[in-house]
DNA sequence: CCGAGGCTCGACAACGTTGTCATGATGGCG
DNA sequence: CGCCATCATGACAACGTTGTCGAGCCTCGG
């Protein structure tokens, strides 16, 4: 800035107020001015102007579990669409469900002085948020809650959407329905476990552990288990799956068995609708929540201190097929 | 961090020694520090810091067209991997194919002073980052060349994988096969009909500029091309799609139709493998692209001063059988 | 007992920018 | 012609941090 000062024969102030376009320079000087930052390739510094400012630095991190997951970067274009309209980038952390690689990215992102942070919780501690949260800085938790900080959280509706999934299957004549889901400390895949349970009650159909499964989210995994489950004295003839993942996988494991139970994934997916059968899920946006959550974190940055908020999603049932098989 | 200073009874410099494990601390003063840090949540502003050691700001910027849509959502899950690897945050931006809003993504991460930059050209003017490339900061387009700077590139070979394609076909006996791409402003897309072209003269068959349709990526603008293919005197037998975007939609288009024609797909995407007929694409690594640029920037930043390089990543046909039928 | 040298620590300036205030020039008005 | 308001501009401090340098103290060898 002073080069640019020197090549316009004005002080620094005067080219701040140009590049600020502040009252009070001459036009002619305001050209020299611009000429000068044309020809020496002047950018303000805006790390700079921030400090001295005090003001935001205009940026909100977001840590998630994997942007390269169609789910996650759904919810990341949203939240960018977001934050451009309130003037903020983003910055953006995978934690691959690692909580101390979580804790090291919105830690980071904290020193570096963001407005405020979207946060994907891979574990089940987030005390360390607390000093900023005290400070000011808004936090809003996406798709799982905080293990141990009352704060903005959006969801969806786990429990709800894997009760209509269960009651699909039974209505259309299951009684033996097997629950494939992600590992039991991940908060989504126990809620809808607990859903699942609470769908077999109501529909009266016995819940039985023997058709759960856990963890395995890898096609081997799957495969293995899906033996199990075959080898039952009374097997599954239906399946509902925890997530994308799980679903995909299993669709691959299936692909050309003769029979396949009837199936019902949590997460819709691209294409589903045009697989053979195609495959009936439980619908929920993903774009929404980050569209919420996102709209959420800026009600606080905007000054909105009412109580933390729980937003819970609603989900919806997509029949298209696969869970509308009979058992054979 | 006077407060710091303050609460623990030194001077702010040695509060400043402390965080940066500079040696020459007494062990107790250490600690009455770390004691004030911790009662305090300070966290140190890297912005000021940055700003005072004039060195890196230890971000780099990415603007891509879509965060939302998995080629790009793969690109950058595997430059922020990279980016880890090299201790820097990534921040991103989608274009959204707007060059003015490439543009101000990119000026905008330039004033926060990030260390590099990736971008995937929306536009073909790129003249406005000479000053910044001139200033030191390394760019590296990906997916498609910057059109008026030479400068660091990472392609696919867009030509040879649609020769692949058209010559695929032509072995199983196409003779008619047209060619339905994005809009020919766009690089790749233009390329891949040069490919098409190439492909179609080296397999021996006509190219007939009526089965070509650029731009329509809509399923309505889809349907349509499809409907004049159709009445054309010797109509189409077979499909080569320009982009993963344009496969799925002329599938979801096809859906149920007796009649299909052969096709091959340009990109990758997840379940082709389990559609009926499983479709046969060129495929590409979007992980891999996002890491070669990655790579190719922070050898640029570790001094690598060798003239701009253009790396052409491999393609590679998977035939999964909806290019393999004959033509009826 | 003195000086050298090591160990701790703090005062100060500087990074690039902007807010505050002061300065000088100009013009209008009585 | 003198006064005041207005305009255009600059000098300076400050944002939060770190590099430089020097001060004070203690220890140890001569």
């Amino acid at each position: 800035m002073s080069d640019v000062a020197r090549l316009a024969g004005v002080s620094i102030k005067t080219v701040s107020r140009v590049v600020n376009d502040e009252p009070g320079v001459h036009p002619a000087t305001a050209e020299r001015v611009l000429a000068a930052i044309d020809q020496l390739g002047f950018r303000r510094n805006l790390g700079a102007r921030n400090l001295r400012r005090g003001s935001s630095t205009g940026t909100i991190g977001m840590v998630l579990e994997d942007v390269g997951n169609p789910f996650y970067s759904g919810i990341t274009r949203a939240v960018e669409e977001v934050a451009r309209q309130y003037g903020r980038q983003v910055l953006t952390g995978s934690s691959d469900e690692d909580p101390s690689r979580e804790r090291e990215l919105a830690l980071e992102f904290c020193a570096r002085r963001v407005d405020g942070m979207l946060v994907v919780p891979a574990g089940m501690q987030h005390g360390y948020l607390v000093p900023e949260m005290r400070a000011g800085m808004p936090v809003v938790f996406l798709d799982r809650p905080a293990g141990d900080v009352v704060a903005d959280t959006v969801l969806v509706d786990n429990i709800g959407g894997t009760v209509l999934a269960v009651r699909h299957l039974a209505a259309h004549g299951h009684t033996r329905i097997a629950f494939l889901g992600d590992a039991p400390d991940i908060f989504t895949a126990n809620e809808r476990l607990r859903g699942f349970r609470e769908g077999c009650v109501r529909a009266g159909i016995r819940y039985d552990e023997d058709l759960v499964a856990m963890g395995p989210h890898d096609e081997r995994g799957i495969a293995e288990v899906l033996r199990r489950i075959a080898e039952h004295r009374q097997p599954a003839t239906a399946v509902v799956a925890g997530n994308n993942r799980i679903t995909v996988h299993l669709l691959r494991v299936l692909a050309g068995r003769p029979h396949r139970p009837a199936l019902v994934g949590f997460d819709d997916f691209e294409l589903a609708d045009l697989l053979d059968p195609p495959v009936t899920v439980i619908a929920h946006d993903a774009s929404a929540i980050g569209k919420a959550a996102a709209e959420l974190l800026f009600s606080r940055l905007d000054g909105d201190t009412s109580p933390p908020r729980r937003v819970v999603l609603p989900v919806r049932l997509v029949p298209r097929g696969s869970g509308e098989m009979r058992p054979s």
